[in-house]
Order: structure tokens, then C-alpha cells, then sequence
DNA sequence: GGGTCCCCGTTTTTT
DNA sequence: ACGGGGACCC
């Protein structure tokens, strides 16, 4: 970018405020940025690395950069190589799961795994820790497996080994034997030299603790450490970041307290309010310029959030427009609320012609994934097109865990999960009773569950249609196997899914008409099959989907309305946002108040405050008074954060459930609570009587219209989206 | 090994 | 209400 470096004040130094500048240059010592909503962290973080890297401070492998995600990191080597216009492949960039496991490959041996260890994903580990249990007796019922791996989760993300567990605080848990449980399920998974996601962190930890020469080579490699959102660390990140920290003492912690969303999965927001007690002499710097939202929203997001007690404290400046007041609208129900996003994004586009709104900068913000149902629906009746960000990832889909399975057990044949979960299908005669046989000789010998097929199979152990399908199958893996050294390997893969009768099994799905679904998982396979060859082997493929797999085909972005969870939307921004179900019990979440009380009303509030910061012109919070949950239905009451709000940049909008004059499709509606209601509006319009010509209605399938011409109970209507139609005026609702 | 019935759980989710 | 998973039976 800039053509002279010997330039004192370099050109993107001064593109900076005097904050963000200071963030930059203050290089040496521990430094925390406390970086407001949308105050230009990322640039920051970029600017801060191309700066070190332009004055000679260190060459870029000498910089370790953490992230959370792999889109982040992504981000962060995108736009760090477009400021620098050179290579920075070397720097050490990416998330601390992805780094960790670069360093564990590396001295692997001194932890006693193998270099080319595997790592589980979470449906494996569940699958694993079950099995564990089932052997140690454990009751499911009262312990099921899922609950028991997110306490040993917990125990990971706090860095506890399983001999560090404490027993007074184990001492109710699985009949007190959580200890025993979790070393079990640390022993075979080192047993199938795997890890999971935790114990890359922990392990990584463990590594620099027990082996002082590993530490002291990392010292001498990190320079400066930098890491972003480190309001979503946990205990055992922290304590990774503090080892490494004692290199250099360079580490800069760029996140935002406000914004701290995740203590559920572990993240601990003690780690930003302590940090000046961490790192001694610590630089804290605040970025409180906003360059994303208008006065109204900041306020009102500020309000909000002074209301919590546990946070360090900032105010966002605005330097923009005072803008539209934030607009709150209370609706009948979840329908209702459905109907009026969909109405105000229409009419941002057909009233509002000065300015071109594209569908894209338009979101739905909301607690839980049960919400969006209405919206697609009320989306989807008027063709306004959308999609729900952040569903089921790609990998994690069925046929391509499947697929994934058949390509593990090619690769690593000692990944007994991975042959457990292909080795039944397609169906082939080996049931519950020879898998159970297969293992109980796996144990007895000590040998990996592949190896024990072999052995099984040779020693016609099995029943004869279940050693025959699996003597083929085995026989199948050495062919692919040894087809490797000389067929390119997205064609082994292709060969295998096909010849192992994989891709027929829901070629036959598509043939039953239960096939919607089969057909997409076919294009699925091939889509993976695609991305397969993209790599330079089947070991990078395997290591990229373990760590990075995302969702390809969410990259087809078009023109659509976005709909997802809060969650989901941090660190996004769009012009014009939607907050709906603000009502006690569902935001704030019954479960966050009853689970953690106080602190979880905190974050619940913050949960809220990233919504609403979102938003870079147009902010609408809605709420209901009926709601349908568990279908059932149930009045709620408005949301506290309401309250929150400061009266000054709020705009009540005018609501039709006031005391008097229910709107016609609310008459109906009067008997409260539990009893079944009219699934649509439809049959509450009085026939022939009520409409008249220009009128703007709605159908249920075509969407909004204007009344062109009336005759007797027949109404000629121009759909917006769907033309002129004639229809009764029994299948028409005024709006 | 496959079909049927019953019971449980149903906030947020990355790696 | 509803789907997924386990238990149970053939």
C-alpha cells in the first residue's frame, strides 16, 4: 500500500483515530484493546500486524495471531496480505484449535500419541463416552452421555485433567465416578491415537508445562501474540496464552466485555475484566468510536447495557445522524409478528423509492432456532427470498459423515468409530450381535476394531452372511487401498461410495419417493467428492475437515433476507434490523435465568446489546402476547430489556391489540390460552362486504395485492408477485 | 436384524 | 406436537 516504509508516519497510520493508532504503535507489553461494537477491531488487529511486520519488528513467523473461528482467521490473512501486498503465509494465523494441533503434531511422541493423531468430532465423542459407559455400568438414563460429555467438556475447557478432578466437587456426579469415567475416555482415545476438540487445548497446555525445552522453543519463535474476542476465552486458552505470553511479554488481547455471549460453552468473561491483574503493566486502551450505527441505536444500546453490573465500562460515540428512532411493536402472536417483518421490509422497497434497499441488508435476529419457522413461512408465502444462516453444516450432515467415515477407515484403519459407523451401511447383514462380537475380541486382544474383523473373518468367527458381506468389505478397503498409489484420489473416493453400494443406498431413496431429501444428499456426496480433489491428498483432507470443514454452499449468497440467531450474528452488521420475541421467558431465556441467575440475565442482556448493534440505520423490536411453545399455546408478558431502553430514542408503534376495536382477524381470536385456533385467518373476513377497489389484501399463497375490480363475493386482485387473479373474498384478508 | 412402541427432551454452538 | 433413540419382541 504505502510506497515509502521509511516513512515516519506511515499511510495507514494515519487513517486510524487517535485510539486505534495507539492500539497499533503501543507494540511491546501486554495491551488490551477494549474494542466497542463496530469501532474498527478488525482493523486494528490488521493494521497492528502489517505495522510490526513494515517496521522490521519481527518477520511474520515470528507473529502468532489466535482467533475463534476459521472464518475469522480467514478474514484476518485476507485482509493482513491485501494491506502488506506480500506473503505472510508464514505467520502463525489461525484458531487456537488449529494451532495447537500444528504444534501437537510436531511433538506428538512426548504426550505418547503418534504424529498423525486423529481428531473426533462431536457426534464421535458422544458415540465413544457412551460406549465407555455402557462398559462401566454406568446408568444412561440418569447419566445420559450427552450430559456427561459437556461436564468432562467443562473440565477440558478448565484445563482439569482427570486425575486434577476434585471429588468433592465430582462427588454427586455418575454415582462419583466421574473421574473414572473421563480417564477411561481419555485412555482410549489415546488408545485410538484421537483427540477431541478440548484436548488439543489442553494437551497443548499440558505440552509447555511438562516440557520446558518445547515452551522455550515457542518463546523464541512468538515475537507477538495477538488474539481476538478474547472476551470469548476460556480457563485452559487463557492459561495457553499466559505460558506463551512469558516469552516476550508481547501480547495483545483485543475483545469486547459487552459482547461476552458464550460462558455456556466455557468462555470465561473473567478473563477480560481480570487482565490488568494478569498481565502486569498492562496498556488498556478503549475504542468507544462508532462508525457503524446511528445515535438512536448507540443510545439505546448503551442504556441497555449500563444496566448490567459486571462489565468494564464504555460508552460509543456516533459520529453520524441522530437517525430513526428505534421502533417497538407489540403483536398478537408469533404469526402476527411474522406478518409485520414481512410487511415492513416490502414496503421499505415499494414505499421508500429514493433509496434501494437490497433484501441482503435486511435481518432477523432471533433468541431461538424454533422462531425462524414463522418467518420462512410468512417469507416464503411472499416470495420475499431469505435464508436461514448458520443451520446443519455441510460436514455435518449424515452422507457426509458417512462418506467421510468410508475415507477414514480408508486412511486410518485403526479409526474403530469410523468403521463402526459405515460397516452396516448400506445394510449388509451385520447387525448389533456381530459388531458387539467383533469388539468383545478387539478388547480381549487388544487390537484395534478393524484388525479384529480381519482376525474375525479369517477365523470364520461369524455367522456365515455376516462374514462373507464383511470379508467382501474388508477386501474392498485393501483394493482402494492399494488403488491409491496410482489413481488420483477424489476418483478412489468417487470408486469407493460407488462399488461399496453407498451411493446406491440412496439412489434406492430417490426410486422410494421418499426422495426429496436423498437427492440432495446425492449432490452433497458430489459436491464433496468435488472438494476432495481440490486437495493435495486425502491426509489434508481429512485434517481440513477434522479442523475448517464449513458450509461450501453457503457461499451461494444472492440478493435474500437474512434470518438467524443472535448468536449467529455477532460480528455481522446490516442496514436495517429485526429483533423479534422480546418477551420474558423466551429473551431474556427461562433457562439462561434459572441456570445461572443473575450472571445469566447478564449475558442475556448482552445478547441483547449485540443484537441491537447490529443495526447501522433502522432497528425494529417486536414482541407478542400469545405464543406458541411446545405447541402450546401461552401468554407472555414483554421483555424486561424493554425497560431498558431509554424512552428518547424509542418509538412505539401504533398496535392493534390496544383495549378497544380488535382488528377484524383478531375478533376470533378472543378466547385466550389453550384452545385450538383457526390455523389461518382466512374464514374470518366477512364474505362480500368490507373491500373495496385500490384496497391492499393478502392471500395466504400469493402474497400482497391491490384490489382491481369487485363483483358480487369475486375479487380481481394484482398480486405483487403472482399477477392478476380472481378469488373469493372468503380467501382474502384486509392488511 | 428389523419392525414397533414408548419415552424424553425440545437456548444459544465453535472447533 | 413431534422426532430421535432405546427397549422389546419376533
Amino acid at each position: 500500500m504505502q510506497h515509502n516504509l521509511a516513512n515516519n508516519i506511515p499511510e495507514y497510520l494515519a487513517r486510524l483515530n487517535p485510539e486505534q493508532a495507539e492500539a497499533v504503535e503501543t507494540t511491546d507489553g501486554p495491551i488490551l484493546v477494549l474494542a466497542g461494537a463496530g469501532t474498527g477491531k478488525t482493523r486494528v488487529l490488521t493494521t497492528r500486524i502489517a505495522h510490526i511486520i513494515s517496521q522490521n519488528l519481527a518477520y511474520p513467523n515470528q507473529i502468532l495471531s489466535v482467533t475463534f473461528t476459521n472464518k475469522a482467521s480467514r478474514e484476518m490473512k485476507e485482509r493482513v496480505a491485501g494491506m502488506l501486498q506480500r506473503d505472510v503465509s508464514g505467520m502463525w494465523l489461525g484458531t487456537f484449535h488449529s494451532i495447537c494441533a500444528k504444534i501437537l503434531r510436531r511433538h506428538a511422541e512426548l504426550l505418547g500419541f503418534e504424529q498423525n493423531f486423529t481428531i473426533l468430532d462431536a457426534d464421535d465423542q458422544i458415540r465413544l463416552l457412551k460406549k465407555i459407559m455402557q462398559d462401566l455400568k454406568i446408568d444412561e438414563k440418569k447419566w445420559s452421555p450427552k450430559v456427561m460429555m459437556s461436564i468432562i467438556q467443562g473440565l477440558k475447557d478448565k484445563g482439569k485433567k482427570p486425575e486434577k478432578v476434585d471429588s468433592s466437587y465430582a462427588g454427586h456426579i455418575a454415582e462419583g465416578r466421574l473421574a473414572e469415567i473421563y480417564a477411561t475416555y481419555q485412555k482410549r482415545l489415546k488408545g485410538m491415537n484421537s483427540m477431541d476438540f478440548g484436548d488439543l487445548i489442553m494437551h497443548c497446555t499440558n505440552l509447555f508445562e511438562e516440557h520446558s525445552d518445547v515452551l522455550a522453543l515457542y518463546h523464541s519463535y512468538f515475537k507477538y501474540i495477538l488474539v481476538d474476542e478474547y472476551q470469548d476465552t476460556n480457563v485452559v486458552q487463557y492459561l495457553w496464552l499466559r505460558l506463551l505470553a512469558q516469552g516476550s511479554g508481547n501480547i495483545c488481547c483485543v475483545g469486547d466485555d459487552d459482547q461476552s455471549i458464550y460462558s455456556w460453552r466455557g468462555a470465561e468473561i473473567d478473563n477480560i475484566l481480570r487482565f490488568e491483574k494478569d498481565f502486569a503493566n498492562a496498556t488498556i486502551i478503549k475504542l468507544e468510536q462508532n462508525y457503524r450505527s446511528t445515535q438512536n441505536i448507540l443510545s439505546a444500546a448503551s442504556g441497555l447495557i449500563a444496566k448490567n453490573q459486571g462489565r468494564l465500562g464504555k460508552t460509543l460515540h456516533s459520529q453520524g445522524d441522530k437517525g430513526n428512532p428505534v421502533k417497538v411493536k407489540f403483536l398478537w402472536d408469533g404469526d402476527e409478528e411474522a406478518k409485520f417483518v414481512a410487511q415492513e421490509i416490502e414496503s421499505f422497497n415499494q414505499i421508500i423509492t429514493a433509496e434501494k434497499h437490497k433484501l441482503s441488508e435486511f435481518a432477523v435476529l432471533v433468541r431461538a432456532g424454533f422462531q425462524t419457522r414463522a418467518f420462512e413461512e410468512r417469507f416464503l408465502t411472499l416470495n420475499i427470498p431469505y435464508k436461514v444462516v448458520g443451520g446443519l453444516r455441510f460436514y455435518e450432515r449424515a452422507e457426509i459423515r458417512d462418506a467421510c467415515a468410508y475415507i477414514r477407515v480408508l486412511m486410518q484403519p485403526s479409526n474403530d468409530l469410523a468403521l463402526e459407523r459405515i460397516i452396516n451401511v448400506p445394510k449388509r447383514g451385520i447387525g448389533k450381535s456381530s459388531i458387539e462380537a467383533l469388539y468383545r475380541n478387539a478388547r480381549e486382544q487388544g487390537i484395534p476394531f478393524y484388525d479384529s474383523a480381519v482376525q474375525m473373518v479369517q477365523n470364520k468367527a461369524l455367522a456365515t452372511k455376516a462374514r462373507n458381506e464383511l470379508g467382501e468389505l474388508l477386501g474392498n478397503f485393501d483394493r482402494w487401498r492399494r488403488m491409491l498409489n496410482d489413481v488420483e484420489h477424489a476418483e478412489v473416493v468417487s470408486l469407493m461410495l460407488n462399488q461399496s453400494g453407498y451411493i446406491q443406498m440412496w439412489k434406492d431413496e430417490v426410486q422410494k419417493e421418499k426422495s426429496i431429501e436423498a437427492q440432495g444428499r446425492l449432490e452433497n456426496i458430489d459436491e464433496l467428492v468435488r472438494a476432495i480433489g481440490e486437495f493435495e491428498s486425502l491426509e489434508d483432507f481429512l485434517e481440513h475437515i477434522s479442523l475448517v470443514m464449513e458450509n461450501e454452499e453457503a457461499n451461494l449468497s444472492g440478493e435474500m433476507v437474512n434470518i438467524m440467531t443472535l448468536h449467529a450474528a455477532k460480528g455481522l452488521e446490516f442496514d436495517t434490523v429485526f429483533l423479534p420475541g422480546w418477551e420474558e421467558g423466551l429473551f431474556p431465556h427461562q433457562r439462561a435465568l434459572d441456570e445461572s441467575g443473575d450472571g445469566g440475565l447478564e449475558e442475556e442482556r448482552r445478547l441483547a446489546y449485540v443484537g441491537i448493534t447490529r443495526a447501522r440505520k433502522n432497528l425494529f423490536i417486536s414482541h407478542a402476547a400469545n405464543r406458541r411453545v411446545y405447541n402450546q399455546w401461552q401468554t407472555s408478558i414483554p421483555s424486561r430489556f424493554l425497560k431498558d431502553l431509554p424512552e428518547d430514542n424509542v418509538e412505539n408503534m401504533p398496535s392493534n391489540l390496544s383495549i378497544h376495536s380488535p382488528s377484524a382477524q383478531n375478533a376470533s381470536y378472543s378466547s385466550y390460552g389453550t384452545e385450538s385456533r383457526e390455523k389461518s385467518p382466512l374464514s374470518q373476513v366477512p364474505a362480500g362486504n368490507g373491500f373495496s377497489i385500490g384496497e391492499r389484501v393478502f392471500h395466504q399463497k400469493f402474497g400482497y395485492g391491490f384490489i382491481n375490480k369487485m363483483s358480487g363475493d369475486n375479487l380481481e386482485i394484482n398480486f405483487q408477485h403472482s399477477g392478476k387473479k380472481t378469488l373469493k373474498t372468503a380467501y382474502v384478508e384486509k392488511v
